[in-house]
DNA sequence: TTGTATGCGTTATCAC
DNA sequence: GTGATAACGCATACAA
């Protein structure tokens, strides 16, 4: 391995001047530099990331830990803050969860025992208000879990609001007798009330009040809970010409569970996501879905915990990700 | 921050000792072990990675280089990877390679500069007889890609034995006129010939030879390239009753691109695909595809990095994933 | 503008 | 079975 020594024994310079030209430090002339970064060519080196976060306490890795990083929603998201963090300068060490809060305080001990430089948790078992995560001494940012507490940064999607355009836009097709497929295991999270409550206050607005026999829980947030959640839907024999999925993964699933009964969308039933998935524009029928700017959350959460790395002491923010309304064929 | 002498003053030994616990060596007596491991709870002490690695050399971590993150399929073995390594003492950090020769070769010196102990690259534009692939002085698995020279350990698809298997299928159901989609810009990559062979060799199996016109590029490997080869297929006016997809992910392009064409799969057309992403059974109509062990794969090139790590001599082998034809509605 | 000394936390080596 | 010491490669503080 080829150390700094070797290139200031090269260059005829010390060690120091080559770390300053390594780093684009002021303060060396133009020739020793010209002179050092050849002879940083020449010789092929490469800073070592350990001995400089060893002394530096840095190590250019930021953490992001997700449910699965397998499902679609969480790939995206993923590949937005590793392309975020890139142009930052870092690195993304990817934690899989498995949606647990173990899993998630896993990460976070995971985070502190690698010495990433900050964490991007997207959060479903874990309240941001939990003990143990005010506890972590470094920074870490919550994403796309509504947060009450405020002791930590927050990049949030809008669940309420964005569940009820999703629902308004039912309704205004017209749609009487809307369901709902929401959480059911993970029935305390934030994110699946959230959302609900987006479903309920969209029938407000209009003086209505969902009938509460519309109201299905998966399973699992996934295609299989939703495929689920429709059989049941189906088989209830209940008058329902629209249904709001939590996810659009859920709502894949639903679309295929409705299909499995012989129930055509959106000549039967009208259906709606949220996430906008690749895949939403590309199932057929095409789904109509609430879009938050993924890349805009992705880019707001790496700037907090890049923000953050370079000053701890920063009062903690909340930040809400813009939707639009993705009107697709699904509820034509 | 607490160190090993912090342990080491609170339970009246040396770091050297300290160190051996930790690293659960032999050659310390039961109560010293039983009083440092204490000592180690008491004060919260977790190793210093970066300080451990400066040491060592080691870091822990393996890179895993994939072209997309957010697409499925990656996405699916990202989380494969990450479970299996997890299972053996390593952490997972992800790259994206953009698809191109150069993001790769860019992840092979970042896992240099960084130091990973790895890397699993899932390469598309880098032949794996790149001459600057051989160059790396560190362990390199090759996922997914077919490979000739031998040089890298490998692990590969049956990339033309599934899409023969899969041809052959669709001819079995009486399809006459078989097209397929396959790729264009990525024309010299190999996974993508294969396969196309796979298709050829079906034919040939039954002393058939398919129409080159039948013979679609899509511009990009993904659901918008599928899409749009779709539109051509059906614009063509060439009687068709029956589309082999390179992947899964274009496969979902070319469904949604018939149905915009007024063609129902598979009624008129029927349609199989290449990868089994999880979408696949969820899909309306579900997707027949090859399913190869994604899980068996991930596992494989996990084995393969890490047993390279302890041994790098090792001479390379190549390893060719099972694979099963997961028949669904589409080519019912 | 450049160089020297020192220490980050850990582990290999060797002595006890 | 245990401990002292040096060294891994780099960057901070300060001297020149």
């Amino acid at each position: 391995m080829v150390t700094m020594s070797d290139v200031a024994r090269l260059a005829g310079v010390s060690t120091m001047t080559v770390s300053n030209v390594v780093n684009n430090r002021p303060g060396v002339s133009g020739p020793v530099r010209t002179r050092v970064q050849e002879a940083i060519r020449q010789s092929g080196y490469r800073v070592n990331t350990s001995a400089r976060t060893l002394r530096s306490g840095r190590t250019g890795v930021i953490g992001l830990a997700v449910p699965e990083i397998g499902r679609s929603y969480f790939g995206l998201l993923a590949a937005h803050v590793i392309e975020q963090a890139g142009r930052l300068g870092f690195h993304v060490a990817v934690e899989q969860t498995g949606a647990a809060a173990d899993g998630e305080l896993d990460a976070i001990a995971h985070s502190h025992t690698l010495h990433f430089d900050g964490l991007i948790l997207s959060a479903v078992g874990l309240d941001s208000r939990d003990r143990r995560l005010a506890e972590a001494d470094y920074p870490i940012v919550m994403l796309g879990e509504q947060d009450y507490g405020g002791r930590l940064d927050h990049v949030a999607m809008p669940n309420e609001e964005g569940t009820r355009a999703a629902t308004a836009h039912l309704i205004e097709r017209g749609c009487r007798r809307v369901a709902v497929v929401t959480g059911g295991a993970l029935e305390g999270v934030n994110v699946v009330t959230r959302r609900y409550q987006g479903y309920l206050a969209a029938h407000a607005d209009r003086g209505l009040t969902p009938d509460p026999a519309l109201r299905f829980a998966v399973t699992a947030m996934s295609p299989e809970g939703g495929r689920d959640a429709a059989h049941r839907l189906a088989d209830s024999g209940l008058a329902i010409d629209g249904v709001v999925c939590v996810t659009d993964t859920v709502a894949q699933g639903v679309l295929r569970g409705l299909a499995d009964r012989g129930l055509r969308v959106p000549d039967d039933i009208r259906l709606v996501g949220y996430d906008d998935i690749p895949e939403a524009a590309m199932m057929v029928p095409s789904l109509s879905t609430v879009a938050p700017d993924h890349r805009w959350m992705a880019a707001t959460a790496v700037e907090l915990v890049v923000g953050r790395i370079h000053d701890g002491g920063r009062p903690a923010s909340e930040h809400v990700a813009p939707f639009e309304l993705m009107a697709r064929e699904s509820t034509r």
